[in-house]
RNA sequence: GGACAGGUGGCCGAGUGGUUAAUGGCAGCAGACUGUAAAUCUGCCCGCGAGAGCGUACGCUGGUUCGAAUCCAGCCCUGUCCA
């Protein structure tokens, strides 16, 4: 593994969150020298974050962690526009209300895994709108404009690829990347930010603005993009039984966050405790090389640091007590979702339904017909079984893994 | 503005008048096997309804027809080329 000098890039490279960086010896030696504003992008096009961008997220941690001031910066320009990418849809244009409040609703999280305020090291939180909002077109192409060939822009994977398979590409998306080139330089001259960070899907924009800053104001700024995440046999990260894994508590039950974490495969259990904990390294190597079952040590270790981060401690210990009680005694925990039955007797169906362990009442005549229906953990295959609850909560499951409690009452 | 091509279920992609709620693949869910893992095999995969069935659905709006995703007209959108 590459050593480097600076806490900074050894953690981020032992941790697994390094795919290209420009410069790596100069960044390093600046890292040793002086505090470090450095920024990465996020999207205000919903009120949550979800764990495609936790690397993102944890990656602003570290540089904390190290020393350095994270800037995050929040695409409100940019989403007013609306991001035409996906072809025809996302076409949804949001007001400046529904976009400050998602920005609102994203800084909770943010809140988190990040120490705000005002001192040198402090985060801070930055809306592109603040600058984007007031720029006039001629000024712009004049003093922007002009260091974009084209040529060049035609080159760049994300257009190219895009004329390749013959989809749309806007004007308007075209000049995207123009648009976040310029973030960098508003930041470098706003916040002596000289960092930017992102995906590697990034990399292009982000060489982009180092340039941009270059040209017009000879300032030496850097970049540094994280691996594509995926799970070890190659999927997308980051969906559950209920669709995108939301990082705010409104749009998805902390249970279900951390049993997300607890269903990471074998394979990746330690590239995710590096990269979504903050679990030691000598503690990741001594987990991850557990055998067999006893790897299940580990997933629990993930899915109650990774919890504990976004939700906080309460929350982790609740649905790792729920787990608990759930899988390995067969009970009921506290936090499975609970619907309570005034006259006490209700159609499985419905059931199933209402405590939102299926999607539809379809839905729940399928799983039932497939025999992935129990009640108390004894498999009913009867479509139109109903229930009768006592006093005695009664334990619904739909598959091994989703449970739910209903209570008279 | 003109010529040509195209717009199908979460995605990709068949289908060109009737057994088409629509082949196939991916993604997803369940069952078996397991360790709340992976791999494999099997089933499911628009909604409502106990059910026969009903309602929606192939860019939009109308039309032809006993019957249309499939034919016709207009419109909208996308691509390629021309002005």
């Amino acid at each position: 593994m590459t050593s480097y000098k600076s806490d900074l890039l050894n953690t981020l490279s032992a941790r697994g969150y390094i795919h290209q960086m420009t410069d790596a010896s100069a960044l390093d030696a600046l890292a040793m020298k002086q505090v470090i504003p450095a920024y990465i992008g996020f999207d205000a096009t919903a009120s949550s974050l979800h764990v495609g961008s936790m690397v993102q997220i944890m990656m602003l941690r570290r540089l904390q962690q190290a020393g350095h001031k994270p800037i995050v910066l929040m695409g409100g320009g940019t989403t007013k526009v609306g991001d035409p990418s996906g072809k025809d849809e996302s076409r949804k244009l949001l007001s400046t209300e529904d976009i400050d409040a998602n920005i609102a609703s994203i800084r909770q999280v943010f809140e988190r895994f990040l120490t705000f305020g005002d001192g040198p090291t402090d985060a801070v939180m930055v809306n592109n709108a603040d600058w984007l909002d007031a720029l006039e077109y001629v000024p712009f192409l004049r003093e922007v404009g002009k260091h974009f060939t084209i040529n060049r822009m035609l080159a760049f994977d994300s257009v190219k690829l895009r004329l390749d398979r013959e989809q749309p590409l806007t004007f308007l998306e075209f000049n995207y990347m123009i648009l976040q080139a310029y973030d960098f330089l508003e930041l470098s001259r706003r916040a002596s930010c000289r960092l930017q960070m992102g995906g590697s899907d990034q990399w292009g924009n982000i060489v982009n603005g180092i340039e941009l800053a270059r040209r017009i104001d000879s300032t030496e700024v850097f970049g540094l993009t994280t691996p594509l995440i995926t799970t070890a046999d190659g999927g997308k990260m980051g969906k559950t039984a209920s669709g995108a894994v939301w990082l705010n508590e409104a749009s998805l039950p902390s249970y279900d966050y951390w049993q997300f974490w607890r269903n990471t495969q074998d394979a990746d259990v330690g590239r995710f405790l590096r990269l979504f904990t903050d679990v030691s390294l000598s503690e990741i190597i001594r987990l991850e090389a557990l055998q067999g079952s006893e790897i299940n040590t580990a997933k629990i270790a993930l899915a109650n640091a990774a919890t504990e981060l976004c939700r906080g401690k309460d929350a982790a210990l609740a649905a790792s007590e729920t787990a608990r009680k759930t899988f390995e005694e067969g009970a009921t925990g506290d936090d499975l979702p609970t619907l309570s039955i005034p006259d006490g007797s209700i159609a499985l169906v419905d059931a199933l339904a209402m405590l939102g362990l299926v999607a539809s009442k379809g839905e729940a005549k399928r799983l039932i017909k497939g025999g992935g229906a129990r009640v108390d953990g004894i498999q009913v295959t009867d479509e139109s079984a109903r229930l009768s609850v006592g006093t005695a909560p009664v334990r619904i499951s739909a598959g091994k893994k989703l449970h739910g409690v209903l209570t008279s009452g």
